[in-house]
DNA sequence: CCGCATCCCCAACGATACTG
DNA sequence: CAGTATCGTTGGGGATGCGG
């Protein structure tokens, strides 16, 4: 057993990994940033306070199980605050915090790349997938799909 | 069928919503970015070239399908380039586009944060998770595991 | 050494129904 | 209106084995 195959090393990897991202609080923070979720509630909220229902519907896709579960991760870690008003219909605001709001401002910047850049990312996917058919077959140059 | 239950209206929207992402770039590419192993592969390759086998090693708890996988759309991206250098055991090795590079400037500012900020999240988490147990039981105030 | 194909599992998500 | 609990599905992703 001296020695060891690589998928074996990658198994042990795997576990001092999980021990390692444990007491690492970055790695868990950039989990929880770099989902999906997150970053539309937190865009969303870049724009100001916003109701339950007013974020479910400036969302769109999302289900009601995912925005709450969501919402409550962004509470739970200082990101948002829940604002409770205890009307005759309950009403709920929330709200970034001065610590969301900053880690919006990143999120902003990222979708802001992400506009600039879209284009050239396009013409990228475009000549690799003609490279790649071509690859195959190299008489037909496949035009792909131009972008809208 | 004049009224529509709020069920209703999140199916319609998920539609509207699956439609709408299709011809939406950004969002492709919100969606992509806020990949667990993108934003990993490039922070590796953000200091410098390397090597597959590298990469494998560098990131620790990554498979061999998710690091291909992962790495093949930010070539086909341009995010990344490939290289295949054709010796007896063939070597690949993997770099930064400046396309890639600026993206990484971006992932780098993120980390940044979530390094400066992980106090105060942690905090933020003590605090909610104590009012918490404190909400269904105000005698034992349970003490949440502490970050190392 | 690189990476693709296959199988398989589980946790994440959506839908639904029910409380305050 | 806001949120919880439960169930069913699905696809992400890990393990393995082969091919170049």
């Amino acid at each position: 057993m001296a020695t060891m195959t690589a998928a074996e090393r990658r198994a042990r990897a795997r576990e001092e990994y999980d021990a390692f991202l444990k007491g690492c609080p970055t790695n868990q923070l950039l989990d929880r940033i770099s989902d999906k979720w997150v970053s539309l509630v937190v865009s969303a909220l870049a724009a100001g306070p916003m109701r339950y229902s007013d974020l479910g519907r400036r969302i769109a896709g999302v289900s009601a199980k995912m925005l709450t579960q969501t919402l409550r991760s962004l509470e739970r870690d200082g990101i948002v605050t829940r604002t409770v008003t205890p009307s005759v219909p309950v009403r709920v605001d929330y709200e970034l915090t001065p610590l969301g709001a900053s880690l919006s401002a990143l999120l902003v910047a990222v979708k802001d790349w992400a506009e600039l850049h879209i284009s050239e990312v396009d013409e990228a996917r475009e000549r690799y997938d003609a490279s790649a058919s071509s690859a195959s077959s190299a008489s037909s140059a496949s035009s792909a799909s131009s972008a809208s």
